[in-house]
RNA sequence: CCGGGCAAUCGGAUAGCUGCGCCGCGGAAUGUAAGAUCCGCCGGUGAGGAAAGUCCGGGCUUCACGGAGGCAGGGCACCAGAUAACGUCUGGCUGGAGAAAUCCAAGGGAAAGUGCCACAGAAAAUUACCGCCCUCUAUACGGGGGUAAGGUUGAAAAGGCGAGGUAAGAGCUCACCGCGGUUUUGGUAACAAAACCGGCCAGGAAAACCCUGCUCGAUGUAAGACCAAGUUAGGACGGUUUUCUUUAUGAAAACCAGCAUGAAGCGCCUCCGCUUCUUCCAGAGGUAGGUCGCGAUGAGCCGGACAGUGAUGUUCGGCCGAGAUGAAUAGCUAUCGUCAUGAUAUUUCGGUAGCAGGAAUAUUAAUGAUACAGAACCCGGCUUACAGAUUGCCCUAUUUU
RNA sequence: GCGGGCAUAGUUCAAUGGUAGAACGAGAGCUUCCCAAGCUUUUAAUGCGAGUUCGAUUCUCGUUGCCCGCU
């Protein structure tokens, strides 16, 4: 059991999302990289947050969304996650209407593989100092 | 009964599992730049009628902040009232819609001025093409004059209709209708009614410019105040005094000054007034952490009484009801409720009877639906979105009795 | 949170309140042995709902969507 700490600052968010892999199923899309997030973190933790556009619909549809991305979270990540990794957990169009087990169960899919290709990654960069030769395939 | 209108209220419920924000209470350890943090089978509390759009009006904030006049710009516009204020609300008037209840209306001024009214038409506002009538030349398809009844165009053509009248016509005259003015009566007023008079001198559009009257400073809680961390707060000129050195010069420290005049600013101008600058150069860089603002004193909510046609006001009693900041107020499951469609049964309507059909009730549980939408400083409105449910009052053309 | 602006053919833009036009594109035809170019021709639009007006792309109100700015 990982302990989870929110993300709520823009920097870490961007971070993710140019330097991390990403995995998109019908449901949500999971962004995740490794670092240390840039304030408030916990040593052994992972960093969680969540993203809701503008575009997936007014103010309480958001809301939803954001809420039934948070109640699975709960369950999924101190069970499923790496330490001393930030994710972040975008919402989309049916993450507010569609079934809630169905929704649980791309999570965890999502989070095993992403989860296998930055084991993977991080072997590498342990293997070889270039990781750009690497990352080029 | 069906249908229509107005007003008001509600806008899912219960249980279980897993969770969240804030406040209070209790406990724990750590120790920060400031703030604090964690735990608790402890307690309390936790969105809407529109929280939405941001279309108006305020409170509060900082800046400007003094007075008068004019100009410019924005807004509003029948009358009276309500209100902190409003473009809101209430009552009335006028016009329109409707059978009625009731609803709708940016509803001042077009003889203050400028401009516009395409095409068509003679003419789109001091008009005259075809006509009609008179007359002259002397018979031409001509000239001059009168007229606006008739014709054509157009969305719109200078009161309407009838009679008299005339060369032909014409409010030229008269009756009725319409319009305007004056007086009287009713009404606070808009306005209405009546009488008299007038001439029918005169289209539309002010959501064209405009005129008249009233009214208006900007800024928005990311306003603003405080705490913490942290960078910079500089340089070159002038005068006086003191000290040191001392011929002078120079150095250090302290103090003072750059006045008057002038310039800039206060939307613009004028007058007074105020503020700032008044030797010049430089006037930059960084962090965006925490506390307050921030909800129990507020144009607050609920109920009663009184005044008023009403909006509303006065008064009495009771109540305290979210406070987040990558943003809580929930997620899931089950059962039920509500509505629509369906199935079955019964009753009833019409009919001689049956089939088919309409209506009501009950049962069943099959299928589907269960809205619009999420506080972000706070109030008063407006506008827009909204599945469905309930209550009260009003209307009666048609249909039935 | 606060404040601005825009919406016209498939695309980019025009249009004093009076029949909505241009360029590029698309379709068809001509030309060519074929293609390109060229020529001819056709096609298709005022975001939506009301109001003012005889008549709205234009004026007024509401609404929807998009874009931008401030902090």
């Amino acid at each position: 059991m990982t302990e989870v700490f929110i993300l709520k600052k823009r920097k870490d968010f961007v971070k993710v999302a140019s330097q991390g892999q990403k995995m998109v199923s019908s449901s949500l899309i999971l962004q995740a990289a490794f670092h240390i997030p840039a304030v408030k973190s916990i040593p052994g933790g992972t960093g969680l947050g969540y993203t809701v556009t503008k575009k997936i619909g007014k103010a309480h549809v958001r809301n939803r969304t954001k809420r039934r991305l948070r109640a699975a979270a709960r369950e999924i990540f101190p069970r499923h996650s790496l330490p001393g990794v930030s994710y972040v957990l975008i919402g989309r169009h049916n993450t507010a209407s569609c079934n809630f087990a169905k929704l649980k169960e791309e999570m965890i899919i999502a989070l095993k593989r992403i989860n296998k290709i930055l084991k993977k990654e991080k072997s590498a960069n342990e293997k070889t100092p270039d990781p750009a030769a690497d990352s080029a395939d």
